[in-house]
DNA sequence: TATTAAACGAGACGGTACGTCGCGTCTTGGT
DNA sequence: ACCAAGACGCGACGTACCGTCTCGTTTAATA
């Protein structure tokens, strides 16, 4: 992926290659980048994000600073491609019929995974830097909040032609209504995140504030 | 008011006394006070929040660094009192009869003071912060979030006593619910927050997801 | 003294007051500015000025290398001002009547001092560096070569006024023609430089390489 | 040639063989060698040899830096081979029968090789060079000045034969003595070397410093 | 009114990390 | 087999800020 704006490449590293046999021999480029990435989370898992430093990230590594030069820009990127690396078995939604059911378990799984230790606080980082770094903030769009919702409306979708949602629900707006109170929580008061606190929101968002007939 | 965890108090600068009458002649801590902060809003709108520094702050202040250290204990403190300087007259829910349309007003100010420039960018810049320095985290809850809170609870309240909202909607969680899907595409989506998304918003939310009967 | 052609000053540390008064309590910066320059001289001898680095110095001073760059703008002018801050009680002349022993005399003092280790190597180096810095070489002619010339000089002259020198050798030339042939041995061709081989060239540049009648 | 204490051969380029014809068709080392030789004059003259680097002498001539690290040790001795590849038409003595005339003829001539643009500055870094690299100072004398001391020599002795020469004049100190307060000039005191200036070096050292008798 | 303690600007200081450069070695792929 | 190209670990470069710490100099409250 090409970063809107940049030439610089991040999020698959220039010098990789994919490996279509798990037994093919890795060139000398993908072992360094798995290496430095997997040390990223280490290290930020240790000291957090904040005082992680590319020079630590390096001596850990093993590895010379212009080597992680040479594939991220910042330490922004290199911290997203080192979390995404490990989402690449990514958060699907079940299918079961009931959409309130679907909804549940996968929030709660992604919620379980972003929202608690040990990559809840790095989760939380990445997205502070995205604040910062618009680079950053473009790449995390992309490979993750997109696909997330392209899979949350699909799903919906699906819901709103078995008219378990109403017809008049706007799926656009369905990822900021439904991840936006959980982000809230996260980023602004910075509460813990129960599946209770999940489930209470999901039972207020389909019921609506207004008033029902009986 | 003090920051939990930490002697040392911002918020309210220690060195500052609230003057009483408008003519009393200020002290010389204020004025500092004031033009350091006024300094930090200048810079941070040219360079950015990223590249902004306290060494920079200070020279073009013409203050000794040590005069901003003795009042703020990092640069995420120093903005934070910086910006909620601007925001004394705060924003205040009307209540004209009709809660649907108070909560547009309000959020339509709301959101053309934080998500538009020139503040936009140092709101956002903030609230990164403040996912590393959990005292700008707890402060930016203290001094802003609550009361914010707090007075969209009233208004609620007063409507679902009139009849104007359902009366299981669970008030704790307003602030998150109207709130969560604005900063979604403050923060993550990083689009532009124009009223009509905010109606669009506020739609669904009165609505609800699940379908209704006619 | 001010380098020619720039306006960084060294040789006298910008920071530095002469202290009038042994008791004088020394500033901050004259401390830092001795612990730099003897660390210098340690740690050359010890590595050799190759592997010299400022990098090195600050870390085995205990100084940051701010500290170093803001009073020498490059590794060759701190060892120059670390090497001549030793020869501060210069190399005199004596006067004894007799021109050819009191040339022996200073010349072999120089010679032990500036030839042999420790130094010897260092002033060799810092002639390296000069050749490519031309501060250094500035600023070692100014405040080494210079002097020694002016005092050779006038040595000379007493001697030629008794009687004791060709009334028509050319003083000018004294530099070059005393020195430059211990230059030759020291720099081109490295070999030991012993008091024998120094009395030989005073010996033949006395009697000079024309024939002389009986 | 081998220099001393180094495996490594320079001086004469491993990968170089001597053509016999001038028809041979030269192998493709010999050609890279000289490419390279090329680059590093050109490159020297433009950039100083301070800021000279093998990366960008292996950029600029089209090279790996490993083919150049197949030929030469070090940065001095690939400037030494450089260097020494355009003098291979060496300085040689005339002999009129006036050694006077001959040495001053030939002396003019080194010093408008060796002490002016292109090749002056090359020389004096190469020197430099020589003073913290053990091995290019050997290197230096065995290629370069040991033969002209032995021309000189040779010169001198033929001279004091026909009686032009005091016959006590020591020969093993003439190439220090005469080439010593050119060095001098060139290398401590960094001013120009005229023609004019090595003709009144010359008659002092004819003459001597000792009085004569009318 | 004179004294004095605090606040102040200025900036030196020991540090840490930055991002860059060049070293000399090693790997890859092309000719 | 040699080459160009360049990745790699390493180490130093020179810069920028950090937060702490003297410095003298105002400044305004007290004696």
């Amino acid at each position: 992926m090409t970063l809107p704006g940049n030439d610089v490449k991040y999020g698959t590293c220039r010098t990789d290659k994919v490996s279509f046999m798990s037994d093919t021999p890795r060139r000398r480029g993908a072992d360094r980048t798995e290496a430095i990435m997997r040390t990223t989370l280490e290290l930020g898992q240790e000291i957090g994000y904040a005082r992680l430093s590319i020079e630590a990230v390096a001596a850990r590594a093993g590895a010379g600073k212009h080597t992680i030069y040479r594939r991220w820009p910042s330490k922004g990127a290199l911290l997203l491609d080192s979390l995404l690396s490990l989402n690449e078995t990514s958060l699907d939604y079940p299918d079961t019929g009931d959409v309130a059911a679907d909804l549940r378990v996968q929030i709660h799984a992604a919620v379980d995974l972003l929202a608690a230790p040990p990559f809840g606080p790095l989760f939380q980082a990445l997205i502070g830097e995205a604040q910062y770094e618009p680079q950053v903030a473009a790449a995390l769009n992309e490979r993750f909040i997109v696909p997330q919702a392209d899979k949350t409306v699909a799903r919906l979708k699906a819901a709103r032609d078995q008219g378990q949602l109403s017809p008049r629900f706007d799926l656009e707006l369905a990822m900021a209504i439904l991840s936006g109170p959980l982000y809230f929580q996260l980023l602004i008061t910075q509460q813990p995140l129960t599946h209770e606190y999940v489930d209470r929101i999901l039972d207020a968002l389909f019921a609506g504030m207004a008033p029902r007939p009986q």
